[in-house]
DNA sequence: AGCTCTTATGAATCATTGA
DNA sequence: GTCAATGATTCATAAGAGC
């Protein structure tokens, strides 16, 4: 029997993460609050100042973060005085100083982007997900979220072409023979660094929220069963949620009461996953938190 | 009768454009050749010496560029040693040191990217559409690029596009809005900044083309017919042919004798354009080059 | 004309081998 | 050791051929 742990802290995680202990965490999966957006209620960091307050929770980040483990930074700069506002990339340029290695950017495709019109600029539909490693050797469960083919495929595979034939033997016997059994019977590939989910509509306490299917994404490549989370820009505790279905343990931090309280109601009580021989018997049963 | 002019050189562009008086032209798109790729054939830019490389042509490109105009760059840095290179977020922030605003950027989302796959990443499906502009005052003409909206309406595109590639030329320089104005009273919407589009694999002959599709968005979008485009790194002339195409004046500039030997080849002769009442009686006439 | 089927190949990236 | 060349991996599109 495996205990699933979902933990969840009220204050600001530069303070909050100071009594974790170095290289905790598989995963760090987070959306910070924006530059100049929700100032109400997160006290307005301006975009200028932007790099200078993330920095020394990156540094946090970088600490408690395993070295085969990986930080994923959603992101997007909004336009200030009619151009987009540099505080992203050169957030990108501090980390690498940090000792951050910047492994990859994808794009999240926001499918229905919210709507509205303006003279010099089209909607913005995507956002960054900014990939960070400690070393080269980090974890990648790829396998985990494949995607199936398209349509093409199947007419496609009938008939090897002649070209796929002469590509791949020439390769020393060993490679295509192999793969085409591999080849045959597959129907799913895998994705690419451009990631379409939908946003969630309707939460309106959040205003930051991202969907489920993009931190659910992330938590499934990058980490296993059992493997620990840490969201320290919780919010309503989107990804802690979804850490916890996908039973991965998971930290929530987050500097707002009336958001620390409805992460709290979000999260279900700490799971006990048992393991037994018929997999449909996987239970769940609440205990205290 | 209008005249439109399309004009290919061959030469560094930061020699050539030395004769161009300022304020010239109306768009600036093109793309440049990314760092360290196809090395064979171009020079072979090492990524950390990129932006060096380019900022004098930059500083060109906003001398010659009208303040109502827009540059488009269309680039990717590619992985080195594990990480996603610097030198395209470094190339953004020293041109807003140069007097560029960096407006916007738009994702070009590559339907049918390159194969592969590797332990620590997924195929890259993306690229970067940067915008520059002068002033905050620039043109755009939105309504151009305008989409119907729901799936009826793909099919429909493609047909479109499939005939405009039968020479039905007639339809096309003002022929897209008309083709829409027919369906006005169905549904359109504006696009977004993330762009759907699929290279184009069956050009043998210049391995680093991007398919039409994408500058004949972008000019539609930032200029009227009569405008004036420039590409500066022209290759095979692609953005100089759409132009043509689109009734805009173009200046195509290449360095290598073989790509500008190939551009002339796919640039038909000076074009003239009638207007007439009737729109099928648009006509093209050749004239000396 | 319009459909299906065939075929070539693309701004890729990493691991391995060779100089 | 460092650096350059070669090999291995793999998905989606459109042009072209055939019916």
């Amino acid at each position: 029997m495996t205990r699933i742990k979902t933990d969840l802290y009220l204050g600001d995680c530069l303070e909050v993460l100071a009594d974790f202990g170095d290289d905790s965490f598989d995963l760090i999966m987070t959306s910070p609050p924006y530059a100049d957006r929700r100032s109400k209620t997160y006290g307005g960091i301006s975009p200028d100042e932007y790099v200078n307050w993330f920095m020394p929770r990156a540094e946090e980040f970088l600490r408690v973060l395993k070295p085969s483990g990986t930080f994923i930074l959603n992101i997007k700069e909004q336009a200030v005085d009619g151009e987009r506002h540099t505080y992203v990339i050169e957030l990108i340029l501090a980390m690498k100083r940090q000792g951050w290695l910047w492994t990859e950017e994808f794009v999240w495709h926001k499918k229905n982007c919210y709507p509205g019109k303006w003279p010099n600029r089209f909607r913005d539909a995507w956002e960054r997900c900014l990939q960070f490693n400690k070393t080269r050797k980090f974890n990648m469960y790829q396998e985990a979220v494949m995607v199936p083919m398209g349509d093409w495929a199947e007419k496609r595979l009938k008939n090897l072409s002649k070209t796929d034939q002469n590509r791949d033997t020439s390769k020393v016997g060993s490679g295509f023979g192999k793969n085409v059994s591999n080849w045959v019977d597959r129907k799913m590939a895998y994705p690419t660094n451009v990631l379409h989910l939908a946003t969630e509509t309707g939460n309106r306490k959040h205003s930051a929220v991202f969907p489920k299917s993009l931190p659910e994404w992330f938590i499934r490549l990058f980490t296993e069963e059992n493997d620990r989370v840490l969201d320290p820009f919780a919010g309503s505790g989107t990804t802690c949620q979804v850490a916890q279905k996908l039973l991965r343990n998971s930290v929530g931090i987050e500097i707002l009461p009336e958001y620390y309280q409805l992460a709290r109601e979000n999260i279900k009580p700490t799971q006990y996953q048992l393991f037994e021989e018929d997999q449909n018997a996987i239970h769940y049963t609440t205990g205290d938190h």
